[in-house]
DNA sequence: CTTAAATTGTAAATAAACTACAATTTAGGG
DNA sequence: CCCTAAATTGTAGTTTATTTACAATTTAAG
């Protein structure tokens, strides 16, 4: 590979990674998309959210809506009720996991 | 930082970035959530897509829904669009310009 | 000023999502 | 097996979102 054809697979590569990034903050779906993405009904979410195991992006709001850390959960949570957790302590794992992440990167940022 | 903490975080890092790759390639929006994502007013979104300029998912779907791609399409013509381009020297190219990025990234897989 | 492109407006119809009930299924302990 | 609580599922009726198909308005350039 030329080093010219590298700068560029290296700059398209970044800014690819740059702009997902920006697009996955902003993004905020709703409940029929989670559950095409998830594989898990409608119904099953709306059950969760009132159980407060899961929040929804705008309480006020009239529709369900989640971003993007919230669907993530969603998906670990799924993962250990399929092995044989309940959703209460299923839930408290990956709130455990979701936080033990998030100070990793805290301190990786310093 | 030590090399244990080292390795955990690069663990956590990848695994991220292709749990964000897995997700943005499922994902499907509807009209409303890349209007508010883009900044886009539906109406405006709905003539595109009648023009040709930009393409739903499914097309036997009687709902317009957008995959990851087409949004990046419809971000970069929005910004072609606030320089003064035409709608449709915009769209080309957008077109031209995401078929150089994949012509580089298939050189990079070889 | 004219023309074509581009955008915007909207009413009526269709589709998606919500709520609020309740029924059913599942997993364990006794 | 029976019972109980957790978990999931069903659904009717209502609200919200989206679409279509018309047309009007605005914008840019000759």
């Amino acid at each position: 590979m030329k080093k010219s054809q590298q700068i560029i697979q290296n700059q398209t590569e970044n800014e690819n990674i740059v702009d997902d990034n920006a697009f996955l903050n902003k993004l905020i779906v709703g409940i029929g998309e989670v559950s095409e993405i998830t594989g898990i009904p409608q119904r099953q979410l709306r059950y969760w959210q009132d159980k407060g195991i899961i929040k929804t992006y705008d309480k006020n709001c009239s529709v369900r809506r989640f971003n993007y850390p919230e669907i993530k959960k969603i998906i670990l949570i799924k993962e250990l009720l399929d092995e044989g957790y309940t959703l209460e302590t299923a839930a408290q794992k990956v709130t455990k996991r979701l936080q033990l992440i998030q100070e990793t990167f805290s301190k990786f940022k310093k």
